[in-house]
DNA sequence: CCGAATCCACCGGGATACTG
DNA sequence: CAGTATCCCGGTGGATTCGG
C-alpha cells in the first residue's frame, strides 16, 4: 500500500470500540434527554410543568425519557401521594455534572450557527446547479 | 408559593425554544456523526479505511453521514479520478473546532461510566422486587 | 474502490383513550 | 395530575444490487 504521506498515528482514546460509552452517549444524545436535563437545571418540577416547558414534548416521551434518566441515576423522582397526585424530580449529583459538557457543546452550537447555517445554504446552491 | 430552599432562578439561556439549534444538535447527536467527527480527527481518510475504523457502520450511513456533515461544512471531500477512484474525507476548520467540546462530553462518560452502570443495575433490581 | 438505488424490517414517537 | 396501554405512521438503517 502507498503512503500518501497523510497518514496520522495520533491516538485520541475515544469511543471506538466501547459499546457502553455507545450506549451512554446515545441516550445523552437522544431527542428529548438533553431538553429534559437544561430543563431541570434550573430547580426541580413537577410532571406537568416539566411538559410544559419542554415545548413540544408528549406525554408519554416525557415519561419514558425521565425513567432512562432515573435509571442512569440522572434524575430522581419523588411522588407523593395526594390527590391528585404529586410528583417532582430533580437532578442528582450526576445529572448536575452533566450540565458542564452539555453546555459546552450548545455553546458551541451557539457561537458557529451562522456558519454552519451559511455551509449548508451553500452546499444546496451547489446542488441545483448540478441537477438543474 | 412555598420556598423549599431548592428553587433556582437561574437562566440557562439554552435551547429551549430555538429550532435551528435543536437541529443542529440532532445532526451532530445522530448515530454516526460524533464516530465519523472523531475518526476523521485524526487525519483525513479514505472512504473504505475510515469505514473500517467505523465499527459497524454500513456503507449507505457513512455515505449518507458524510453528505449531511460535507452540508453542514465540517467535513470536506476530495475526489481524485484515478482507475479505481479515490476519495479522501477531512475534517475543515469548522469540524475541527467541533473535536473540543465533543471531547468534553466524550471525557464526562468516560469519568462517570461506572457511575452510570451501577445506577443501572442498582435501578433495574428494585424494579425485579416490584415486579417480582 | 466509491457510492447510488432499491427493498424491507424495525422502532421511535405522536395521538388517543383509559386507570389510580 | 401522573401515568399506562394501544394503535399506527414515518424515518432509520441494514442487506443487497447496480453503476462509474
Amino acid at each position: 500500500m502507498d503512503n500518501t504521506g497523510t497518514e496520522r498515528t495520533t491516538e485520541l482514546p475515544l469511543l471506538e470500540d466501547c459499546m457502553i460509552t455507545r450506549q451512554i452517549l446515545d441516550r445523552v444524545g437522544d431527542k428529548w434527554s438533553m431538553l429534559i436535563v437544561v430543563n431541570l437545571g434550573a430547580g426541580q418540577l413537577r410532571f406537568k410543568e416539566l411538559q410544559r416547558r419542554s415545548s413540544g414534548i408528549s406525554q408519554r416521551m416525557l415519561t419514558q425519557t425521565l425513567r432512562h434518566l432515573e435509571r442512569d441515576g440522572m434524575v430522581w423522582r419523588k411522588a407523593t401521594p395526594t390527590v391528585p397526585l404529586t410528583v417532582e424530580y430533580g437532578l442528582t449529583t450526576l445529572g448536575l455534572s452533566l450540565l458542564g459538557p452539555l453546555q459546552t457543546l450548545v455553546d458551541w452550537v451557539d457561537s458557529n450557527r451562522g456558519e454552519i447555517v451559511e455551509a449548508r445554504s451553500s452546499y444546496d446552491g451547489q446542488q441545483e446547479n448540478i441537477q438543474g
